[in-house]
DNA sequence: TAATTGACCGATC
DNA sequence: AGATCGGCCAATT
C-alpha cells in the first residue's frame, strides 16, 4: 500500500463522510474539496479501501446518475439507499433535492 | 518497461 | 438530449 493511497483515502474519506444525508456529492467533487483535483477515477477506489462503513452511496457521477452497472446488485442497492434518505430519481438521474431548510431560498433566493 | 484498467469528467458535435 | 473523444493518473497486469 503505498503512502500516496494512505493520505488520499484518509482525506477522501472525511470528504464522503461529510456529505449530509439526503444529498449527493460527484466523483471529482469530492476529490476537489479533499485537495486532489483531476483524481476522480481514484476516488471510488478509495470507497472500496475504507475499513470504516461510509456513505459511499451518496457519491455519484457528475451527471448524476449511479456509477455502477444498470440493474447489478450494487446499483439497486445504492439507489435503495438513496431513496430511503429522499432522494428521487427521474428514471436513471437523481432529481436534486430540496434542503428543506428554507435557509436556501431566504439566502438565495427561488432558483429557476 | 509497457499496456490496460477503472464506482470519472468536460468539451464538443 | 445523447454519443464520442481526449484527458486524467495510480494500480494492476
Amino acid at each position: 500500500m503505498s503512502r500516496f493511497q494512505n493520505k488520499f483515502d484518509h482525506h477522501v474519506w472525511r470528504v464522503v463522510a461529510s456529505i449530509p444525508a439526503g444529498r449527493v456529492m460527484g466523483y471529482g467533487e469530492v476529490a476537489r474539496v479533499a485537495g486532489f483535483p483531476r483524481y476522480s477515477r481514484m476516488v471510488g477506489a478509495a470507497l472500496g479501501r475504507s475499513p470504516e462503513p461510509l456513505p459511499w452511496f451518496r457519491v455519484v457521477r457528475s451527471n448524476r446518475t449511479l456509477a455502477f452497472e444498470v440493474g447489478s446488485s450494487a446499483y439497486r442497492e445504492q439507489a435503495q439507499l438513496l431513496k430511503q434518505e429522499g432522494v428521487r430519481f427521474d428514471g436513471l438521474k437523481i432529481i436534486e433535492v430540496e434542503t428543506d431548510d428554507s435557509l436556501d431560498r431566504i439566502l438565495w433566493g427561488p432558483q429557476e
